[in-house]
DNA sequence: AATACTCCGTGACATTTATCACGCTGATTA
DNA sequence: TAATCAGCGTGATAAATGTCACGGAGTATT
C-alpha cells in the first residue's frame, strides 16, 4: 500500500520502520477517475497529495476559459496548490486526473504534526521544496525571452517523457503557446 | 551587525539567543560595490547570501548577450543560484549588485552543519523554500498565456515596489519582454 | 567643462504568434 | 451502427511583439 511513498521518502532521508509507520498512518487514500477533480477553483486546498499511481495536472482557467497548465504530477510525485494549502485561501487552480489515479492525501494538521514529531520528515519536506523550487526556476529560466520553438526544443531535451506521454495541447499550454503554434513547430522542425 | 538576519529568522521560528549566536557565527560578511558580481557564470555558487543592505539581481545571458532576469533580491531577502549551490555544478547565472550592498554569506558545509545542529534553522529553511516556491509559482501563473500588457499590469498590482525602484529595462527583462515593448505599454495604458 | 554612459522614448519595419475556421481520424458513447 | 467528441493538422488573416535605428535627458566620470 505505502511502498511507493516509503521509497520516495527513504530515498532522501533515513527513517526507522516505526517512523515510517507513523508517517503512513497520517495519510488517507483516494482514488480518482479520469477527468475527476482533486481540487476545484474556489475551494481551499486542504491536502497535499502523493501520487501512488496515475497522472494529474494543475491549471488555471482565464476569463475566456483557456487552461494554463501550472504543473504535471506523476507516480511518485506530489501535487497540490501549495499557496492555498498554506494560507487557507480559496484556490484559483484546478487539479484534475488525466487518467485513473490513486493518491495518498495528508491534511494540513497532520502534515504539521508530522513535521514537528519526525525531524526526518521535516528534512524530507525541505528537500522536496528545495528541489521543486530549483526545478521551477529552471522552467522560468527556459522560458524568459525564448521563442515558442526554443521553448519546445528545450522541453524536448530536458523532459522528453512529458512530450511522450501527454497530449500536445497540454504541452502547448504548459509552454504558454497555442496548440496551433506547437503543431506547426512540430511539423516544421524535423519529423 | 546581525540584527536584520536575526529579525528575518525569528519572524518565522523561535530561537534562543545561544542558537542565534551559533547561526550568526557561521556567516561571513561581504561588501559589494555597484555592478560588482556576487557570482559569475561558470563559477560554482558556493554560498547562500542574506542581503543586509542593498539590491542584487540574478540573470542569465543568452547567445546574443541579452540578459534575462531570474530574481531580484532586496534587504532582508536571500539570493543565490540554488541549483549550482546544491549540485556544485557551474552556474549559468550571474548575480550582480545593483547598488552598494552588504551580504551575509554562508557556505554549503556551514549551512549543512546548521541544518543538523539547529532544528529551528531547518524549519526556517523549509519555510523559506516553501515561500520561495509559492512565489515563483505565482510568477509562472501570471505569465502563462498572458500578453505583455497583462503581465505588466499584474506586476504593477502585485509588486508595485519593484516597478518603483528598478530600472525599466530590468523590469522588462523580468517579464520576458523587450524594453521597447514595455516603454510603449507604459505610454499607452494611462499616464 | 567636456565626455561618456545609462536609461528611456519612439518611429519604421520584420517576425512571431494568436485567432478563427475547417476537416480529418480514432476513440468513446448512445 | 450511428453519433458525438477529443486531439491534431493546416490555411488565411490579424494582432502582438521584436528588431533596428536614432535622439534626448540626466548622471557620473575625467
Amino acid at each position: 500500500m505505502f511502498e511507493i511513498l516509503h521509497q520516495a521518502v527513504s530515498e532522501k532521508v533515513k527513517l526507522t520502520d516505526r517512523e515510517f509507520e507513523i508517517i503512513a498512518s497520517n495519510f488517507k487514500t483516494k482514488k480518482l477517475r479520469k477527468k475527476q477533480f482533486m481540487l476545484q477553483e474556489g475551494d481551499v486546498c486542504r491536502n497535499l497529495a502523493f501520487i501512488e499511481r496515475g497522472t494529474l495536472y494543475s491549471y488555471s482557467a482565464d476569463e475566456k476559459g483557456i487552461q494554463h497548465v501550472i504543473q504535471f504530477g506523476f507516480e511518485g510525485g506530489w501535487i497540490a496548490d501549495l499557496f492555498s494549502f498554506l494560507t487557507n485561501e480559496p484556490s484559483r487552480l484546478n487539479i484534475e486526473a488525466l487518467e485513473e489515479s490513486e493518491l495518498l492525501m495528508i491534511s494540513k494538521e497532520q502534515q504539521e504534526k508530522l513535521l514537528k514529531e519526525i525531524p526526518a520528515y521535516e528534512t524530507y519536506t525541505r528537500l522536496l521544496m528545495q528541489n521543486a523550487y530549483v526545478a521551477l526556476q529552471r522552467r522560468v529560466e527556459g522560458t524568459l525571452g525564448k521563442t515558442a520553438e526554443e521553448k519546445y526544443a528545450r522541453l524536448l531535451e530536458k523532459r522528453p517523457e512529458l512530450i511522450a506521454r501527454l497530449p500536445q495541447h497540454l504541452i502547448a499550454s504548459y509552454l504558454g503557446i497555442t496548440r496551433e503554434t506547437l503543431s506547426r513547430i512540430r511539423s516544421q522542425s524535423a519529423l
